[in-house]
RNA sequence: GGUCCCGUCGUCUAGUGGCCUAGGAUAUCGGGCUCUCAUCCCGGCGACAGGGGUUCGAAUCCCCUCGGGACCA
């Protein structure tokens, strides 16, 4: 049975190279039919908080990072120092200034067995006695995750490679405490754009702001599965898919850079293949974000509209702000414009008599609108092109948007009307 | 400074000795479609860090250099 953890500290945010550490362990553990366990190194007690405990389990639940097991460090205190004792007792370890310090043996060497990077040997010379214990009472990380992890039987640790050098010292107290060796896999690192280890000076690098910026979970979950894994040359994975996919084998082994770019592009792939009324219900908050759109414009909307809209117009979003943003012109508000039109006398006359075929209209599928329009401008001796932009610009507050005729029924006929009224009466 | 890991287009990557005059994706540029912008389709630009070996043959194996990263001090 395959039993896999994710170990966060909870001193801040989930930052997207924890959360890709987090997916691959979640997806072999889910591949493989095994346990993924979630815990939280909560013994640095000044640094903890339970606010970041909140925001990390918020951002994996929102990644659906679903965990089978849950444990927090500080529940396990007494654990750790049984283990401890018997290190004292069996004399591999021994006090100094009231630390308690491991012997790590002066000759041979202790080999990582890594199962993405072969083995690596350190030498036991370079490594020196190291402090299990502090003076304070507290325990050091190298030795808490070793009988946390054994404790638990965790079959496979799978981490980030800046925990490589500390797995040596991890290995011999495995071998010290009589414990049998987990797999070890490690990740490498993702980093920003300047090749550094990503961090809070990157800008945005944590999981819950991706989600305030409308990204959707599985395009994030897409985007990170790609970052050091891969499946030849496919680039569009759902859920299902890279958890029947996934394996160690095809993990890279360099460091990737965490480029915002590709990420766009999947989430628009992830935003055209999503439900069209799953996507209605994710885009409400940010619809209604803007201000403009009111509750009661927002429940008193027909869903089906709202849904057909929604499919019409994704095909343009990036993200679900953009979305939301097209989504506002189907609501009776205030269309801000981003540029000024300039009208003649003949542009008014045009656009009077549209709005005259409109009136007229009951039907106003885009079809009909698009007959409409071309008709009553040819018969005034005129085309798309005399009114087209103006048109748009008054109804959509946009230069560019979907086609006119299609973004026109999508309004409605009541709404267009109004918006090209006020535009003749200026 | 010591130890360790890594090094294919700007970025993410395929590649596990011959299928590689190195493939895909993204970004960017150009064309098509079109009422605009986008989607979509087609095309262009663009990489094996450098040097030595090993081999009939190397992006792939070995060594050195350089570069990047991490851990420890």
């Amino acid at each position: 049975m395959v039993r896999v953890r994710f170990a966060p500290s909870p001193t801040g945010y989930l930052h997207v190279g924890g959360a890709r550490t987090a997916l691959f362990n979640w997806l072999f553990a889910r591949h493989n039919n095994g346990v993924f366990v979630l815990r939280i190194e909560d013994t640095d007690r000044e640094r903890s908080t339970d606010e970041s405990i909140a925001q990390i389990l918020e951002a994996m639940r929102w990644l659906g990072l679903d965990w089978d097991e849950y444990y927090r460090q500080t529940d396990r205190t007494e654990l750790h120092r049984r283990a401890a004792e018997a290190l004292m007792e069996q004399g591999l370890a021994y006090e100094r200034d009231g630390a308690w310090w491991f012997r790590v043996p002066t000759e041979g060497e202790t080999v990582v067995h890594d199962d993405l990077l072969g083995d690596v040997a350190y030498p036991n010379s370079q490594l020196k006695d190291f402090v299990i214990r502090r003076s304070d009472g507290s325990f050091v990380y190298n030795f808490v995750v070793v009988v946390d992890d054994s404790d638990m039987g965790i079959t496979h640790v799978i981490r980030g490679d800046d925990h490589l050098n500390n797995t040596p010292k991890q290995i011999l107290l495995y071998r010290a405490l009589g414990r049998p060796l987990p797999r070890f896999v490690h990740l490498p690192m993702i980093l920003g754009p300047d090749r550094t280890r990503l961090s809070k000076r990157h800008g945005v690098t944590s999981v819950l702001e991706y989600r305030r910026r409308g990204f959707l979970p599985e395009a994030l979950v897409n985007f990170l599965a790609r970052l050091g894994w891969s499946h030849g040359d496919q680039e569009f994975f759902t859920r299902d898919e890279l958890i029947e996919l996934f394996s160690l084998e095809h993990i890279g082994k360099s460091a990737s850079v965490f480029d915002e770019e590709k990420l766009h592009w999947l989430n628009q792939q992830h935003m055209k293949a999503a439900d069209p009324e799953r996507l209605v219900g994710l885009v409400a908050p940010f619809v209604r974000a803007e201000g403009k759109v009111t509750d009661e414009m927002w429940n008193g909307i027909d869903r089906d509209r709202l849904t057909l809209a929604v499919e019409r117009l994704r095909h343009r979003c990036k993200t679900l702000v953009d979305l939301a943003r097209v989504l506002e012109i189907v609501f009776p508000v205030k269309i801000d414009r981003e540029e000024e039109i300039e009208l003649n006398a003949r542009q008014r006359e045009l656009i009077a008599a549209l709005v005259d075929a409109f009136s007229g209209m009951d039907e106003f599928t885009p079809e009909a609108v698009e007959r409409a329009m071309r008709e009553t401008l040819a018969s005034h001796g005129a085309s798309l092109k005399d009114v087209g932009r103006a048109c748009r610009m008054a109804v959509t507050g946009r230069r560019a948007g979907p086609g006119l005729f299609e973004t026109i029924a999508l309004v409605g006929r009541d709404i267009t009307i109004a918006r090209l009224r006020e535009l003749i009466k200026e």
